[in-house]
DNA sequence: AGAAATAGTTGTATATTCGAACGATTATGG
DNA sequence: CCATAATCGTTCGAATATACAACTATTTCT
């Protein structure tokens, strides 16, 4: 069945088009090695750092699917990650199929140090923010967060 | 100057942090050769059609810096747009050393192909947030999208 | 118990981009 | 006005990120 746009609709939705096309060019998100949080690590290590460091234990599927990456690439990511040190694989104690991944001390002071120069960079937009609106703000972003994900094109 | 954080930027920050990294991947965003929309064409040129189909005449460089590109990368990604016959390489006139571009009837028929076909995946997102939601989103996004282009880290 | 599903690894392929070296043209400055 | 520097574009080689498919080892389902 065709989706019919109104006018307000097609208003909305090329706004938030070119504010998403704006958004992953002036972001550099087409750049995906560059994080610059003085440490070399790509934008996908990064977020695995990031999804790690919560300390919950996970497999390579559960995060694979946080991250949207096929498991052969979370498979060759985590790789990565272990040969610097950052993060320990060992067999679930449940499903010997599964791995349950950690990070390492070394790993936390590293994430720990992602996270921190993440949020000194994020701080700058917040600081442009009035206070008062900055909840509804970050629930507005939620919501566009949420509406994302169940894309179906 | 070292920037100071207090708790509540700190706070404000990380969520923030964590909710454009979930964006990133909710959107898809770090999948940069799809682009459904009937064609087979990355993201970079569907950006360039974008920016032809504004109708003035740019060259290489400027293209280049509008979508923060190399020229290399930018020469190639003309180079395969103009091979099918939808973007039209001239001699600038004014200046020997560059080159003039534009969209072909074809390439034209092909970027308003994809505009309507971006829009009518934006618009199935927008239509998933509340109509009083959406004022906040789009502008949380502009603030968002502002403060990412002047970072010095 | 046998079949199907799931977690992970490895091999192969594709796409996107960069940096450096180069040629052609234009701008600058004694 | 000429020499030097800067700019626009091309091509080459390389790095990186991701997907898909085939395979093994395990678990779940009937």
């Amino acid at each position: 069945m065709m989706t019919t746009l109104n006018s307000t609709d097609d208003h909305a939705a090329r706004e938030l088009q070119r504010l998403v096309v704006q958004f992953v060019r002036a972001f550099g998100l087409h750049h995906p090695e560059q994080t610059p949080c003085g440490q070399a690590l790509g934008v996908a290590e990064a977020h695995t750092l990031m999804e790690l460091a919560h300390g919950a234990l996970i497999n390579q599927q559960q995060l694979a699917d946080r991250l949207v990456l096929q498991k052969s690439t979370v498979s060759r990511l985590v790789s990565g990650l272990e040969r610097r040190g950052w993060v320990q694989r060992e067999r679930s104690p449940h499903d010997a199929r599964a791995v349950a991944l950690s990070l390492t001390a070394e790993g936390k002071r590293i994430a720990a140090q992602v996270a921190a120069a993440r949020a000194m960079r994020f701080s700058s937009i917040i600081q442009t923010i009035p206070l008062a609106d900055r909840p509804r703000v970050l629930s507005a972003l939620q919501t566009l967060v949420e509406a994302s994900y169940d894309r179906n094109t």
